[in-house]
DNA sequence: CTATTGATGTTATAATATAACATTGAGATA
DNA sequence: TATCTCAATGTTATATTATAACATCAATAG
């Protein structure tokens, strides 16, 4: 059992927000959950959780090799991919087909064809849940096409980045 | 001058529609936006551009390249690249990134942020105008985001298929 | 005519991803 | 204990997608 951690709005991402917490968040679902559904949260497949944890920034699979082979670790490209399809199956990483990279799932649990928002700046990324995001897809589509799964990427500039400017 | 052609609904795509209509409206969209813009519609272009409108099935580059290949053109990556990158810069043709996979617009000229339908049995592609979707993120994201671009893709399964199942 | 420019052509290579098979290790079971 | 099984990991090779860098060519502006 852990302490209660209060809800984070997801779009304060890209403000400051208590990454400790949102990382301590993360790793308590993700054990959780994977000893509910009786699965193996290997050494491997917590590290590179880790490296995607790290900050809100993707990281393609080779970026992700490069990690391992510092660490140590094996670093050929299965070894990348198929911890990355393991999270993703699990709905704890997400893929964003914009950039070929990976990204940590920011609401695990929450039913979702979630929606990315990506600063072409600070490469950092976002995760909306429909509630916030206000879209749905599924419903507003023609009845002559069934939805199973959605991609919504949106590439532009955070807050913080355009102070910059 | 042409002879004004009846406006298609995007979403009829997967069923029939007047394909010859279709094509010919593409071809004299495009021949019209470059004599407008001064741009060579080359043979190249052209060719290519005829495999991407042929049906609503998107194309990787290398199959632009084989096409190019069986019709005794060049067809070196560069080639098929650089005439995809012309004919999306102008607005006539789509990345699908869910596919790495290139299709023809079906809405040359209405400003949009298109929305895509992917059939996963056909592979045929529908393109939804912010219209007909009822999609329209700019709107609905939070404040301290600013949103450039969107990549909106649905999988799925199309009625002609639901229908042989 | 020659200089510029946009298009095309060519060679090489980078970046992303998967197929196929080998090894290991932790339970389950005889 | 022995060994079977299975999921995870490790390895080798290769497929797929994309771009960099530079060469050629043809139309046309000066």
């Amino acid at each position: 059992m852990q302490k209660k951690i209060p809800t984070k709005e997801t779009f304060e991402f890209f403000k400051k927000h208590d990454h400790d917490v949102c990382f301590g968040d993360a790793m308590m679902e993700i054990e959780k959950h994977c000893h509910k559904k009786n699965l193996q949260f290997t050494p491997l497949r917590r590290r590179v959780f880790e490296y995607l944890l790290r900050d809100h920034k993707p990281l393609g699979a080779y970026e992700i090799l490069d990690l391992l082979r510092e660490d140590g670790l094996a670093s050929t490209p299965p070894i990348a991919y198929r911890v990355l399809d393991f999270l993703m199956k699990e709905g704890f990483v997400h893929k964003i087909q914009g950039l070929n990279a990976f990204v940590a799932c920011s609401h695990p649990g929450s039913s979702h064809s979630p929606a990315f928002m990506i600063c072409r700046k600070c490469e950092k990324v976002a995760e909306l849940d429909e509630k916030i995001s206000g879209i749905n897809l599924g419903k507003s589509i023609p009845s002559d096409f069934s939805v199973e799964e959605t991609v919504v990427e949106m590439r532009g500039i955070c807050t913080s980045c355009m102070a910059l400017s």
